[in-house]
DNA sequence: GTCAATTATTGACGCCTCGTCAGATTTTAC
DNA sequence: GTAAAATCTGACGAGGCGTCAATAATTGAC
């Protein structure tokens, strides 16, 4: 590790201070009103020094969105780390997506802004693939668990179906649900009262069609999946403050 | 019906040639490059004139969005009219998504592009009506089959769970694997080779989970999806062309 | 055919943001 | 103490947005 000069710190202190400034304007007001002029102002700098840190605005959102990926990667780490069956445990990861989406609702934000093709495609090749990295090791979390549920037995293995492109599919039922939810206002007007409890279930019968043993009716599976909430609630909890 | 004066159709068909000048301009360089001055230049108007249409870029997606959007549906009733049971239409309307995120990539596209909350939120609460109308009637289409099924008895109800919620689980599947296959671009890297398939192996696999009659075997599933396929895709071919 | 009223079209204009860079200022190293 | 290196500054050019006063075209009554 290289020592760091007092001048060096300071610049990366100030890196963040940017970040925290950006993040409110961001989450407030949209992309458009994040002008480099308002940030620097903000800060008491003059626009040439915020350039000197983020090339322009679009760096400053996929930055931000690192930071939330990385606390989504906790999330499903802690998660995974819990006892009892792969099946379980692969709940405990749904539980915390949802967590992350409904309780960490501004980094979920930052991670919509990063998604938006105007702003992915004119950050640098370098943050993208930090972020490509994350997204994999949270699919790796994941897809872990579902090797372990077939090494033990639990879930029959598919001709020409990767343990990925079963997470692929979870991935997308909660990934699809909470884009749906989110970008839908009046979903409740569509008939859908509570779409988060349709998620929960959602993921419960494609394990079940999986055959992931042990097979969930319904009930019995949102019964256990509140366990698990109350279980896992504290920790989650526990690390979004360090993350603040 | 209403006799509209030659000045109004001249004035409707430059509309209908507004979004053709500005289609291409978004499909391959994106939004920031569809700028207003471009299309009055490349139509040989001035600015003003455009928006004597369209109060601003946005609407111009959104007017795209909602031809791409009628598309959808006209192959969604298309694959809904079919014969057989309500599994086997549902199916079918997989298909029709599938074609249309494969085949109809233009239109695709284009919706992506009026999901982004920059887009969505500068343009008219009208032109959002129209396009939510537009999205509820898709739905409405899936979520009468899943009401047929339910009431031949296919179907096992559950407490507390709308057909609407249902569909929702369907959506929020293929949307959210169309959402992922489409922006990023290493889903092999990921060890997902071949995302449609999984997709539909996820579509079976929640049905079959739900215990929707006849339940499938994914060798079986696969091979009447294959069938499918071959029935319906010159009609979804012809309500293509009939849309060019 | 004329002409006034209505409707449509134009494009210069004011405002805003982006990203740059030559010059001013501060820090570092000796 | 001082010269070289690093850092900071903000005025500037480029370019897009949306407006609106001025201009042109169209309509229809006579």
């Amino acid at each position: 590790m290289v020592e760091l000069s007092r001048k060096q710190r300071e610049i990366q202190e100030r890196t963040r201070e940017i970040l925290r400034v950006a993040k409110p304007i961001l989450l407030a007001e949209g992309f458009q009103a994040l002008t480099m002029d308002r940030v620097a102002s903000l800060m008491e700098y003059a626009k040439g020094t915020i350039y000197g840190h983020f090339s322009n605005k679009e760096e400053i959102v996929l930055a931000l969105a690192l930071e939330a990926m990385r606390l989504r990667q906790k999330l499903f780490q802690k998660a995974a780390s819990g006892t009892g069956l792969a099946r379980r445990r692969i709940m405990a990861i749904g539980l915390a997506s949802e967590f992350y989406t409904q309780r960490c609702t501004e980094e979920f934000q930052v991670e919509q802004w990063m998604r938006h093709s105007n702003i992915w495609d004119k950050s640098s090749p370098d943050r993208q693939t930090l972020i490509r990295n994350c997204e994999a090791g949270c699919m790796q979390i994941v897809s872990e668990l579902v090797r372990e549920g077939q090494a033990v037995g639990d879930l029959p293995t598919l001709e020409r179906m990767s343990p990925e492109e079963m997470v692929f599919g979870l991935w997308a039922i909660t990934f699809g649900s909470q884009i749906l939810t989110a970008s839908s206002p009046s979903l409740t007007a569509l008939c859908i009262i509570d779409p988060i409890r349709s998620t929960r279930i959602h993921c419960c019968q494609l394990l079940n069609g999986f055959g992931w043993q042990p097979i969930h009716s319904v009930e019995e599976y949102l019964g256990m999946v509140d366990e698990l909430s109350a279980e896992f609630h504290p920790q989650f909890e526990q690390i979004q403050r360090e993350y603040r």
